[in-house]
DNA sequence: CGCGTGGTTGAGTCATCTCAATTACTGTGG
DNA sequence: CCACAGTAATTGAGATGACTCAACCACGCG
């Protein structure tokens, strides 16, 4: 486990190299798992938080008639799962997207951490916040926007967090989420979804082939999904505008 | 201010009577707000976080076409916009729904306690866990369950809240938010929440009477809305199962 | 008395869902 | 090498739930 890794949390809050080093000495252990797979499940008590080393993961919630609710994506450089060791049990579930390769750090390291470094906690904190934040604006995308500007959105949001990530270049990123999967994030059934993508497709806001996404015009596809990126509290965006232009 | 109004942050971890009087001592000043008042606004840097002492606030977002999506509620006891001081700028706004007193925290006192007693971070950061698993539950409530269900699950949500909080007995609670508000708290039309509380009145769940809500049958409740108080993290309930039985 | 707010009712519209069939692609075993 | 199964995406058509619009009621207050 290396370093680097640590780049998305420094981007909320400065970590001293000690403090790089107290973080990646409390990685006991990597894991590899196939795609969808379940990493942790609702009302476990999980004794360990992940960092994400590489891959793409989703948390979800089962409802009584049995549908899925996507409530989250994270990504490469995201700390995942820190509630369950924090609080306890499980309210969701997490699972791969893809395939990927996780840090593994135990709870009682994390809490130990805390302790020790209050600066460090406060990042943990942070991150916390952040996702707490978008779930809030996944609120308000599933509760008010259109179909149509929910998928915009969503791929905005994803399309930010990727490209923070070192994840996309030129408005390109992988998207190995199925149209099913949106569905399920975004309170829509396949069938529309499907839709809607031919839909941005045809505008010429964005191309798709296999599970790549290219978008074409950043611009108004963030104008089609109501985007504004302040929620994810990222370093102010380094990219032009237009991909075209 | 006393620190019984503690209460509610120690459901979630202990504190020792030294912790309980450095957070009362952080306390400068109380502000005593009217209802429908905003308290920070989306896009501010607050510099102070507040514990509610008394009253009832919402956070929500204004979306492009002027719409607002409530994606929260505060009660006594709740601290509210923890976010703000912390990772700066506001990504929504917070509001008063009834008069309410807050007490002030401010950032510095804030950050300077967690510095100084890291236990006292630990507890505030659960405070934002619990919040982003309630934000979690919203997505999926307004994602995927029906209108019917989505009120019973809030009104659900609610009770639990404020039955943690003291504020809740025999199955009533103070209710001050109107029809228009749930509308947009989740995603629906003020027109149709009204259709919806009729039928939950006919079906003998639960009776209004001015801001109050009397819940007749929680267990019917609870099975309508699909409810299940996990992601509250409350410490468990003593409530008898039914008001009628 | 008139006005504003919150809630209710009725009627028509339409967006999105459901159901069902079809295509394209991929990996697997005969 | 081909047949087959399984996954993902697409298309069409009909059903319907929730929305919009608009009127109306009840209440409290200046």
């Amino acid at each position: 486990v290396t370093l680097p890794h640590l780049m998305r949390l420094e981007q909320l809050t400065a970590l001293s190299p000690e403090d790089k080093q107290v973080l990646a000495d409390a990685i006991v252990s990597t894991v590899t798992m196939g795609p969808n797979k379940d990493l942790v499940r609702q009302g476990e008590e999980p004794v360990e938080c992940y960092l994400i080393l590489d891959g793409m993961l989703q948390r979800y919630k089962v409802l009584g008639d049995g549908a899925r609710q996507i409530v989250g994506f994270h990504i490469t450089g995201d700390l995942c799962d820190l509630n369950g060791p924090v609080i306890g049990r499980m309210d969701h579930s997490i699972a791969t997207v893809t395939a990927s390769k996780l840090a593994v750090i135990p709870r009682a390291a994390l809490l130990e951490i805390i302790e020790r470094r209050p600066r460090i906690g406060i990042a943990l904190w942070k991150e916390t916040i952040v996702d707490a934040a978008i779930a809030r604006e996944w609120v308000a995308n599933v509760g008010r926007r259109t179909p149509h500007q929910r998928i915009a959105h969503l791929l905005c949001e994803m399309g930010r967090r990727l490209e923070a990530a070192g994840r996309a270049e030129d408005g390109k990123f992988e998207w190995p989420v199925t149209q099913a999967d949106v569905a399920e994030a975004m309170g829509l059934s396949t069938v529309h979804v499907s839709r809607v993508y031919q839909q941005l497709r045809k505008d010429g806001l964005l191309v798709t082939e296999d599970g790549v996404v290219h978008v074409l015009d950043w611009h108004r596809l963030e104008e089609v999904g109501e985007f504004t990126p302040d929620y994810l509290f990222l370093p102010s965006s380094t990219r032009q505008e237009h991909a075209s232009a």
